[in-house]
DNA sequence: GCCCAGGAGTGTG
DNA sequence: CACACTCATGGG
């Protein structure tokens, strides 16, 4: 089953692959493949062209499901023109950068995903949530499984979940998935942001920066800015901003606004190309 | 082998 | 408030 979308602007290796989300792959072809709630999609795209879906059989929604993850309704040219007023430093290479998107996720699978994230490297994080997608989630197809239910990661014990490579995250995982119902995690949606990041980091191993990350690619809160090592050389780097998380956050929430998300994205793309030798499209203000 | 990773929890000054 | 230390383990 197939499907073109306008979905502008877009860029699928910059939005699937940076470490927002874990478990889109790149297929030999160029498309990206991963699943999305009870199914799994291939997506494919080439500049300039319409975005091609392609679904497993008598699935009609799954380019609404694809339009959702990769929020279709974000005004990207509104939102950067937002963040040129506001900051010198993105002012320039922004447009480079126009195809990343932000990304919204299943509230519990990015709940765990990032607690799982912690002092990671983002390959080792796609192995844990891929070993504990086939351990624990029901199969969708071509192998691919969906993420585990809360449920089911609730009868999972701690031995078993460290037998994943968990680690130290294991009783984290263990407790969350234990001690978090569904009818709390659903409420969630309806606070504000500071109360939601409140709430999320009164559960074990959700700290500020999973916090915000859940906030932002979960609940799809563009107001949050989530700080990790390279954000925090990033901010250095560029803004000469150092110092606690809570200052870093102040810092950032007065300069981005509504759609910090947006600039901590752009900021973390770039700082990782740069320090990959890559194309560096900011510089100092 | 070594260093690092989209950090958090706990204890101490 | 700020640090220091520990926590497991696969990737580069």
């Amino acid at each position: 089953m197939n499907f073109r979308t306008e979905l502008e602007p877009l860029d699928l290796a910059k939005t699937l692959g940076c470490g927002q989300t874990f478990r889109w792959r790149m297929l030999p072809d160029g498309s990206w493949r991963g699943p999305l709630d009870d199914q799994l999609v291939v997506l494919k795209k080439s500049p300039g062209s319409k975005l091609h879906i392609s679904a497993e059989p008598g699935r009609e929604d799954a380019a609404r499901l694809v339009k959702e993850h990769l929020r279709a309704g974000d005004d990207i040219a509104r939102i950067q023109r937002s963040l040129r007023s506001r900051d010198p430093v993105l002012r320039k290479g922004m447009g480079g950068l126009k195809g990343l998107r932000i990304v919204k996720m299943d509230e519990w699978e990015c709940l765990v995903s990032f607690v799982l994230a912690t002092y990671a490297n983002i390959p080792r994080i796609s192995l844990m949530i891929e070993t504990l997608s086939k351990k624990y989630g029901e199969p969708i197809a071509g192998g691919v499984n969906r993420f585990p239910s809360r449920a089911r990661l609730a009868r999972a014990g701690e031995s078993e979940l460290r037998a994943c490579g968990l680690g130290y995250r294991a009783p984290y995982v263990r407790a969350i998935a234990q001690d978090l119902t569904d009818d709390r995690l659903e409420s969630m949606k309806d606070l504000d942001f500071e109360e939601l990041r409140d709430a999320l980091k009164e559960l074990p191993g959700v700290g500020d920066k999973v916090a915000d990350c859940v906030a932002l690619f979960g609940f799809g809160r563009l107001e949050a800015f989530p700080i990790d090592v390279w954000m925090e050389r990033a901010l250095a780097r560029l803004y000469h901003k150092r110092g606690s998380y809570t200052r870093l956050r102040e810092f950032a929430s007065e300069r981005f606004s509504q759609y910090a998300g947006y600039a901590q994205e752009y900021l973390y793309y770039n700082e990782r190309s740069h320090a990959a030798k890559g194309p560096c499209l900011f510089s100092e203000e």
